[in-house]
RNA sequence: GCGCCCGUAGCUCAGCGGAUAGAGCAACCGCCUUCUAAGCGGUAGGUCGCAGGUUCAAUUCCUGCCGGGCGCGCCA
């Protein structure tokens, strides 16, 4: 059960029920009602704004509304206190063993503990890293893998059915500067001299093993012969072997996307004909003249008209063009393609994960999939800024042309999956990222990646001590939740299992808001609590889990600990880390 | 020039329109030589960039400035 939903259902009860009685009018907005803990819990557990939200429809006073409402929630059987605070406010006090029951819940639903209807079975589709397949990834990509990948566990755990999607943008100009750069590879594979790589072509070793296995596969059957022979083949090629390596570097964090869908593909089954057929349809296409830029005209700038979506009629500034001048597509163009073919495939929800390079984008995007879609279908953008890479404090500098750049595989080699992927999550998406290559190792208060799994694997510490020195009392979940959790009632056992108790909401908002670095938060917040309870039991002895003398009392704080280590594990989970049970 | 993001304690950052704005680090003051596992407790530190507006209520929403980052037909 989630306590605050259930509070929120009885006050939404008790108004209706003065709605009912005449003391309230009828027909109430009641949406606006909301019950959260309190900032200073010495307010007490719950709070509504109940009076102060309604008191303007209803034409009373706060106050007034306060009163009655105060009067039928003093009934409630769960309710100790309930009080009229500030300007309106209903302070609520929870009985005790209201949220000493919240343990029963954790325990029977386990690392589920969280899991909700919320999203009802929709369909989501969650785009995110979509890399150029021109080389490895490196750690900007992470960031973004990283979010997507959480998100679309989370929108996963409050129930939507969750696509997780890679798009291949294997069509533009950048994948024929790959296929030249791996036909001079080719090249030298076959024993050709290479003396620099020419201006315009990428660089990377990572290519030499390119060259090697096309040499391999086709021997020496493109040497000599014209590009517009050997492009189209040895492009496929090089897009093959770069997804191949990018799939790697995924894997090494863990990710496994659902669908990989081709930009080319799509352009060639005529999906951009048919998205700007649909845009047409709609009369969003006309043939016109953009203004220059302001204050940035390029060079070869010259007023042409040009096939342009009217993206401004759906809060984009300018309308945009969807044809180059040589008359193929843009970017833009297949790029409507791509979230048209989404709607299509049943997706009316979509979430794309864009570095921060592609920001000036969104609103064009969001405006073509309002539009195409009728405004059935919505597009939310997250934005991920940069990571900036430090060793103890240092900037490490990257450079493609120095050598010195550094891909997500050697980060993952260096400090392992689980800690990069928490680390990436501990910050909001749209804000920079500091990224320590010392600091994350750390065993400290200050690393959270170390703090809550900590938390865990000492929580685990005391089962496996509770099993050596209780062997009467049962640790599985079942048995644990017979424990008599009214037991528990320090102050700082009672404030972790209402953190615990806080955890299905915390999650439902974390997904609404599509901000999984909440959980992080939430995580370390968790363990803080957790770890201090454990300080505590070393100043007072009667305050620690396990209680020679007292086997029941032992009991109820295993299963309040083993509770814990749910909710972490749960949290951890949703992250894609694995939760630990020892330090090592 | 225009658009987007950001501006909260010395530093790094939290903060679904709610009450006296929080955490970690750093600083200062104590405690712990012990056991359940990498220390613990406390103090201090703020005109939430500035100015208006909406609201019963604004750090939160809107507008305008200031400062920083990113982007700005025919790259993807």
């Amino acid at each position: 059960m989630d306590g605050f939903k259930y509070f929120l259902g009885e006050v939404t009860r008790a108004l209706r029920e003065l709605m009912a009685a005449g003391a309230l009018p009828q027909g109430l907005d009641l949406s606006r009602v909301g019950v959260e803990p309190p900032r200073d819990p010495s307010h007490g557990d719950l709070s509504t704004n109940a009076a102060m939200v309604l008191a303007k429809p209803a034409g009373k006073k706060p106050i007034e509304i306060a009163t009655a409402l105060v009067e039928r929630l003093a009934q409630h059987p769960e309710v100790t206190e309930a009080v009229i605070a500030g300007p309106g406010f209903i302070n609520l006090r929870i009985a005790d063993r209201f949220w000493q029951a919240r343990l029963g819940d954790i325990l029977s639903a386990g690392v589920d503990y969280g899991a909700s209807t919320m999203g009802a079975g929709e369909a989501v589709n969650v785009e995110y890293v979509s890399a150029n397949p021109t080389g490895p990834l490196h750690l900007a990509h992470a960031r973004g893998a990283v979010v997507g990948d959480a998100l679309a566990s989370l929108l996963d755990k409050v129930g939507y059915k969750v696509t997780r999607e890679y798009y291949i943008n294997d069509a533009g100009g950048q994948v024929d500067v790959l296929a030249r750069s791996a036909y001079l590879r080719y090249g030298e594979a076959l024993g050709e001299t290479i003396d620099a790589i020419p201006e315009g072509l990428y660089p990377g070793d990572y290519l030499k093993a390119v060259g090697v296995a096309l040499a391999a596969r086709d021997g020496k059957k493109w040497l000599g012969k014209p590009e517009s022979e050997w492009l189209a083949p040895i492009r496929k090629f090089a897009i093959d072997e770069m997804m191949k390596l990018i799939r790697e570097d995924l894997a090494a964090l863990g990710i496994h996307q659902d669908v990989f869908s081709s930009e080319r593909a799509l352009v060639d089954s005529g999906g951009v004909e048919r998205a700007v057929g649909a845009l047409q349809e709609r009369g969003l296409i006309y043939i016109g003249v953009l203004e220059p830029p302001k204050g940035k005209t390029p060079d070869d700038w010259e007023p042409r008209p040009q096939t342009l979506f009217r993206a401004s009629q759906f809060g984009d500034d300018v309308d945009r063009p969807l044809k180059k001048s040589d008359g193929s597509w843009t970017y833009f163009a297949n790029d409507i393609a791509n979230h048209y073919d989404k709607y299509r495939r049943g997706f009316a929800t979509m979430i794309d994960i864009w570095g921060a390079d592609h920001g000036g984008y969104i609103k064009r995007m969001t405006a073509a999939v309002t539009a195409i879609t009728g405004g059935k279908g919505a597009l939310d953008v997250k934005i991920c800024q940069l990571v900036k890479l430090l060793r103890d404090g240092q900037q490490v500098k990257m450079s493609k042309r120095a050598g010195t750049f550094v891909t997500l595989a050697e980060v993952v080699e260096e400090v392992g999956r689980d800690v990069v992927r928490f680390i990436m999550l501990t910050r909001k998406n749209d804000a920079p990222l500091d990224f320590d290559l010392v600091k994350v190792q750390e065993q400290s208060r200050d690393n959270p990646v170390f703090y809550v799994q900590y938390a865990h694997a000492r929580a685990h510490s005391v089962l496996r001590h509770a099993a050596a020195e209780y062997p009467g009392i049962g640790l599985d979940a079942e048995s644990l939740a017979k424990a008599s959790v009214q037991r528990l009632t320090d102050s700082g056992e009672l404030g972790l299992i209402r953190l615990m108790a806080g955890w299905p909401r915390l999650i439902e908002s974390a997904a609404e808001a599509h901000e999984p670095h909440r959980i992080a938060f939430y995580l370390y917040d968790l363990a803080a609590a957790f770890h201090g309870l454990w300080n505590k039991g070393k100043d007072e002895a009667s305050l620690r889990f396990l209680m020679p003398d007292d086997t029941a009392l032992t009991a109820a704080r295993l299963a309040m600990v083993r509770a814990f280590a749910f909710v972490i594990a749960a949290g951890l989970d949703i992250f894609g880390v694995k939760p630990v049970e020892e330090m090592r």
